[in-house]
DNA sequence: GCGAAGCCTTGATCGAAATCAAGTCAGAGG
DNA sequence: CCTCTGACTTGATTTCGATCAAGGCTTCGC
């Protein structure tokens, strides 16, 4: 089941997410009361960590590895709304049932916090439900420049801003920089399945497929193995997106 | 231009948003706070409130009318991102310029905040924080159901599901319940032009106009003008948004 | 080494929605 | 009354991505 949980750590002075997560700006009190309603869970890659309708009886950061926050019709017709990395929040408080499938894709670990507890500090302490409103104004921002990509996007500029999002992202943890740069070359590890990746970006996986083979037969990336990319020029990968040259960041 | 307000009321205790609005949960101190940085602004039907990328120097409430809100690429590609209703918020404190272009599409009332004090507020008081927070997780939910249908359902599931959302609210509106009905009938005339439907559905205009004409050949709908909609059978309409019978709200 | 299972790629064909192109209709203004 | 305009409808054609189908490459267990 992958529920033992092997952390370097087990303080959360010590925790990597400490000053990106829900508790980022707690003080030393906040942070003891958190403690206190706080256990680990993990998760192996493939394993479902929540089913949509199931009853939820914690909310939980992300500390370590990559989850998918999924719907799904009926007839089996499945878009992703949200992708999990570490310091992401996950579950709402006030709610009874989970509204989304939540799925491992890595090797995964989760801070809980039992929800009557948190919902209680929620109206107590105000550093927690400020730093949960900024992050959720956040979440709000991305799933809006993804309703862009799904509505108005071609299947190249999905892909190209997928893989230039990963790009960026892997670019500012390596470097350390605030800004991420806006050129030179990266390469990185895609942490998704074709599957995945059309499920993210409303394609079918034969047309992921198809447009990762093109952008590698015109000379926007390469490719080492299925899941190895390099990006030599940033710059052109940024033009394929199809959005204006700042990267379609909110200013 | 429209600038001149015409209201009937000025007091907050007498706003028709007092209870659904950011200020919802305030007592009667902080609306008095809130009395003193707020202002009143109309707009004509078509007009821009504010274009993405200007400098914002307020946040503010929808008090009566409808206007959008959306995202525009360099080659005119535009992405309806969110419709803004009475008592929902514009704004993003913290953030010094627009993310997205804000245009009227009906005479427009809004209640704004300069934005200074509002953030000054946000932080000593918690009731608008708190409810800000709650506004903006449905917000979240609301962008992610969008997801789900820009990236994976029909056109006509699309036109279906945008009726079902309008006659829905109408249906509450009127009748005052709090959970909406699910069978019987309703009429409501559409706020949007075909252009507007089509900008939110993430289709074409063309498009639009044969899933509504073809909903009406089926009988799912009767027109009588081009914007006035009756359905007959709601649950029939539900029926055709690919939705499962509890209407796709998160649980 | 061999077979099976996952994951991925590529090809052929199909179909839903986009695009291109006329029109219709209602209302506003001269 | 007539024309102009903006919103909408409808038809013909094209195109992009879905679907159907086959096969390749790893990894794993036997």
């Amino acid at each position: 089941m992958g529920l033992e949980t092997a952390l370097s750590f087990d303080k959360c002075s010590e925790c990597p997410i400490r000053h990106r997560a829900v508790c980022a700006r707690c003080d030393s009190d906040e942070l003891e009361a958190l403690e206190e309603i706080k256990y680990y869970r993990s998760f192996d890659p493939g394993q479902t960590v929540i089913w949509s309708g199931d009853r939820m009886d914690f909310v939980a950061s992300v500390v370590e590895g990559i989850a998918t926050l999924s719907q799904t019709m009926e007839d089996g017709r499945t878009q992703m709304v949200g992708l999990l990395l570490p310091s992401d929040f996950v579950g709402r408080p006030g709610r009874e049932h989970a509204a989304y499938d939540v799925v491992a894709t890595t090797k995964l670990t989760m801070c809980c916090f039992r929800k009557k507890p948190f919902e209680e500090m929620l109206t107590h302490t105000p550093h927690i439900g400020q730093r949960l409103l900024e992050m959720t104004l956040d979440e709000l921002d991305a799933a809006r420049e993804w309703m862009l990509l799904l509505g108005r996007k071609t299947a190249r500029e999905k892909i190209a801003s997928l893989l230039a999002i990963i790009a960026r992202r892997d670019a500012t943890l390596t470097n350390g920089l605030a800004v991420p740069a806006v050129s030179g070359s990266v390469s990185f590890d895609l942490p998704l399945t074709r599957e995945a990746m059309a499920d993210y970006l409303g394609l079918t996986l034969e047309t992921v497929s198809r447009q990762i083979s093109a952008l590698k037969r015109d000379g926007v990336i390469t490719l080492e193995g299925k899941r190895h990319v390099s990006v030599p020029d940033l710059a052109r990968l940024m033009d394929e997106t199809g959005d204006d040259a700042d990267g379609g960041f909110p200013i």
